[in-house]
DNA sequence: GGGCAATCCGTGAACGTTCACGGGAGCGTT
DNA sequence: AACGCTCCCGTGAACGTTCACGGATTGCCC
């Protein structure tokens, strides 16, 4: 009502002459520290609360430098995976009394560019899922440590958790094998262009068990659900002899689980069907899905704890340490 | 190697003795600002980096009050609910620039009062879900805006945005009598002693159809898939001539889809199910989960709009703006 | 009544950055 | 030669809080 220019922030200053002490005592009262009489403590807190005062994050963080804040970057928070991370890394966060701001980049180069352009300043650590190179990353991110999360880092600037799931897709591979599948198509992403390395895991354990796996069998597909079921109707409408699907992640899977219902095929007797990942989703669906499974969470706590120590200057963890394993755990899907 | 004590942070001022300059002029290179020679700039540039110099973000939030962060609490992010309205704050924080801090209480009181402690010196406003009462969180809050979601406030101390089912259970049941059902259970929350908001509307609308619901067909369930399943194991027992349930949320309603399927029960023909939310979730089970959907990632959107207007000092949305609707979204579970 | 804690409170300095302002050097014009 | 303009650059001040220190008052004991 009154000032009608520049609503001027309350200071503690403001806090102090109105209850008629100084700074310092106004910021006893605020901190619960001692040093102060009961009575005027209140009174400087409801002189506090009068005037609608509240400390400035800046000025305090300035002076005490113990707050740490860390940036989580996903591409999706919607996409299920991400979640899972997400919670693993805001669990291991709060176990140090750190704060996360989370930034999702809704899968966009752009959006992650203008995320780029203001973390730096923002945080202490960063970490999370980037799709630009490393140079660009570096150049962007002010030296502030950055942790890559399921993509092994170029260059010794940033540390990366990476998946190790080779031996849990080779189980996979030898369940369907075991089970009389000869005919092992593979729904693989479709964000780059060249082929992700869990196809390369599929490709070789199939070659152990003597399997050959033809060009068309592998399909590239959105990482969506409807992106999964598309890429596995175009797969089935190619190749119908296919029996088994080895999908690039659960998300895809299940698409390719409900195409499978739509297009009249039982699961897993007319088509076997199993994905990657292991999310908690898995066992929501009808059949429950088959999946190499790997810790979701563990890859958001393992990047915090990564970037903890960066942060702190402790020593890092050793790249043995960086990486989460995957192993089969079968449902009814395969 | 060299500096055994403390580490002492790398100033602007570092900078500006190592590259020869003031200050002001390394401040300028490093904002990208006019009144700089190319070759100073550079200059300052290659010097920053060698000395590993990153502005400290409490200095500059300091002087420049631009940057404005919104704390985002909610009680489980692995819960598909909360991860859409999370989305959807997100988004909202994004288009205006702002930092999103998320808090993960883990549906427990301690968390969530950690959390309280200090987040009213880390944010600028506070929007999400909050078990303590509004004498609680004013006392913790210390006077900044604070937006609940899903929750009517009783003090005007708060915003909230509410929910409005009213009219889509009315819809639900009206189908489901429509189908001849007669006797509906309901599977609400257990989380408080009284009965839920929504069982009330699902009363009121069984009532105007004249159906009597008899108290055994209530049962309580935990907010989990498996909570949902458990409730309608034990309302099924005791009740096995209940024909079709409403449940509290998607959640709980997919638990009971898949208890359903493990009674040997067909879904629709031997029970119907309607769940409340419209979860995306839903289109991905087997059958597809009929609900009283409303807009999740409005909420998100719609209490970061509120939050924004109450720290702006703009005028702030009317109460029936901060109403979300709910309509039945029937697929194919009903 | 002097000394001595204990209790409470206030003053300068510091945190690290940006803003507002002023000023010097170089060049061209009258 | 004086003036003005452009282009750079530097200096004090300010942002709002806490820390380290010192001082004042009170009460108690010998």
């Amino acid at each position: 009502m009154s000032s009608s220019t520049e609503p001027r922030r309350v200071t503690i200053h403001d806090v102090a002459r109105s209850a008629g002490v100084s700074r310092q005592t106004v910021s006893r009262a605020l901190n619960d520290k001692a040093e102060i009489d009961g009575s005027t403590k209140q009174r400087v807190l409801d002189a506090a609360r009068e005037l609608g005062y509240r400390p400035s994050r800046f000025a305090r963080g300035l002076v005490r430098q113990d707050t740490t804040t860390i940036g989580l970057v996903v591409p999706d928070l919607l996409n299920p995976f991400f979640t899972e991370v997400a919670s693993g890394a805001l669990q291991a966060a709060r176990a140090r009394g750190w704060h996360v701001v989370v930034y999702d980049t809704a899968d966009d180069v752009e959006q992650e560019l203008a995320t780029l352009r203001v973390i730096g300043s923002q945080v202490d650590a960063v970490v999370g899922y980037f799709s630009r190179s490393d140079e660009d990353l570096d150049r962007f991110t002010q030296g502030i440590p950055v942790v890559l999360i399921g993509r092994e880092p170029r260059t010794p600037r940033f540390s990366g958790i990476s998946i190790d799931g080779e031996d849990g897709v080779r189980e996979a591979v030898a369940h369907l094998v075991e089970r009389g599948h000869r005919r092992i198509g593979m729904l693989d992403h479709d964000r780059r262009p060249e082929p992700s390395i869990r196809q390369t895991w599929f490709l070789r354990a199939a070659a152990e068990h003597g399997l050959a796996v033809a060009p068309g069998w592998i399909t590239r597909a959105a990482q969506t659900v409807d992106g999964g079921g598309a890429a596995l109707a175009t797969l089935l409408a190619a190749h119908p002899d296919v029996t088994a699907v080895f999908a690039f992640n659960d998300v895809i899977a299940i698409g390719a689980l409900r195409e499978a219902r739509r297009f009249g095929l039982r699961v897993p007797d007319d088509l076997a069907v199993i994905g990657f990942d292991g999310l908690a989703l898995g066992t929501l669906v009808e059949p429950e899905l088959s999946s190499v499974a790997i810790d979701t969470r563990a890859l958001g706590t393992l990047a915090v704890d990564q970037a903890a120590r960066l942060v702190t200057g402790a020593a890092p963890l050793e790249p043995a340490e960086l990486i989460v394993r995957a192993a089969l755990h079968l449902r009814e899907s395969a």
